[in-house]
RNA sequence: GUGGGUAUCGUCAAGUGGCUAAGACACAGGGUUGUGGCUCCUGUAUGCGUGGGUUCGACUCCCACUAUCCACC
């Protein structure tokens, strides 16, 4: 039986860990290093999949916990499976609940058996375990389907973290036990273990011994500081096979997706792109740019003169100001299309860089310009 | 013209004799990284229509003026 999902590697670049390589799954083939949009509910705040699409995008991220609690999996199972619910008819990748474990501490109980939650939505309770994380994702129907794991703090002791990735890699066990169908979907493993190398070494052998079709870098960008933060991926890729797709999880900042590739990362996922695009904040060549800020009342130009997306070759500062400040939809909308093609499109380049084997030159380039983060 | 009301930040306003004059919106900056949240944080009136007066002390009381609103003529 072949594994839904599968990893190639085309190239290594010769003087980091940065690779150009392709991920095939029964959707298509995703070529790697991948930023992944994420639609948490379904839909890309402010954009039509087709839109997303057009800019280059093939997969994207879409999430366990909240399609459970609305509109729930049993209905998307009914409209025929998430990619046809939603209109999107290349990659996704699911979530399985792991992370609002973490980000909705307040709300939750984790034993062995799972974590207990109470709905953000309507205040209910919920028991979301292995088995639930994959059968939800099952009637979803996603290409990737992550392991259910527990993501923890940054500051949490030594002890609850080891105790803690010794239940996920337990809960990996599960997840994979209970899956039936692999040549549809399959699970990717996620490492944990804190900001300790001994701890992040264990986890990594425990899941890589089940011998998973991808592994994910869980537990990193939860706080920690930037340099904590690439200490700990250096080594973490390292103990990652070879012949499988590394992703890093809820990594977006220019920055980071750079420091990733040349560490080696195949995928990457993040929020922030589309946030602060609903905020008003531009990722562009030469750093960010805050529409709000007053000195673009009167700046007819486009966000970034070296940006070809629809926003940039339409809409002027001035403009897109105007939008935010009368809260209007366009204006998230626009910046958000932006946001997004500047990611996809850095990436691209960044693939190209590893094809034509100068990736730390470009890198070194786009920082020049980028100056701060 | 007569009678009555009202005048506090760009806007809407709380305060009613006594510490450094609420709050909201607007404005100005900043944050955001496996998305609960078009959101969160921070800043912004030495000043209470103008001029007098009463009082130890007035945005608060009194007088005049100005502006504005309502009613009547």
């Amino acid at each position: 039986m072949k594994n839904a999902v599968s990893y190639e590697l085309i190239k290594e670049d010769s003087k980091s860990k940065a690779r150009r390589g392709r991920v095939t799954t029964p959707h298509g083939t995703i070529e790697t290093p991948v930023f992944m949009p994420v639609g948490t509910q379904a839909t890309v705040k402010a954009m039509r999949p087709e839109q997303i699409s057009e800019m280059g995008a093939e997969i994207l991220l879409s999430n366990t916990y909240h399609l459970y609690l609305r509109p729930g999996h049993e209905i998307i199972k009914e409209a025929g499976g998430l990619h046809k619910f939603m209109n999107w008819n290349s990659s996704i990748l699911t979530d399985s609940g792991g992370f609002q474990v973490f980000s909705l501490g307040q709300l939750r109980k984790i034993t062995e058996e799972g974590a207990m939650f109470s709905s953000h939505i309507d205040g209910s309770k919920h028991l979301l375990s292995p088995e639930k994380a994959i059968e939800i994702q099952n009637a979803l129907g996603s290409d990737i389907m992550m392991a259910f794991d527990e993501c923890i703090p940054c500051d949490a002791d030594k002890v609850y973290i080891k105790d803690s990735l010794e239940r996920t890699s337990r809960w990996l066990k599960r997840c994979k036990d209970y899956h039936q169908d692999i040549e549809k979907q399959s699970i990717f493993g996620i490492m944990q273990g804190g900001m300790h190398k001994d701890l992040r070494y264990q986890s990594a052998m425990e899941i890589v011994e089940m011998d998973m079709p991808g592994y994910a870098i869980g537990g990193l960008s939860v706080g920690e500081p930037k340099e904590v933060m690439l200490e700990v991926l250096d080594y973490c890729v390292d103990y990652l096979p070879k012949e499988k797709a590394r992703y890093l999880m809820g990594v977006g900042s220019p920055d980071y997706l750079f420091e990733g590739v040349e560490r080696g990362v195949d995928m990457f996922d993040c929020v922030l792109p589309t946030r602060i695009a609903r905020h008003g904040l531009a990722m562009t060549s030469h750093g960010r740019v805050n529409i709000k800020n007053a000195k673009y009342a009167r700046d007819f130009t486009p966000l970034d003169d070296n940006c070809d997306c629809y926003t940039c070759r339409n809409y002027s500062k001035a403009y897109l100001r105007h939008l935010h400040k009368s809260n209007e939809m366009l204006g998230a909308m626009l910046l958000t299309e932006h946001n997004l093609h500047f990611l996809i499109n850095m990436m691209k380049n960044i693939r190209k860089s590893i094809e034509e084997d100068r990736f730390l030159e470009y890198k070194r380039e786009f920082y020049d310009n980028y100056g701060k983060f």
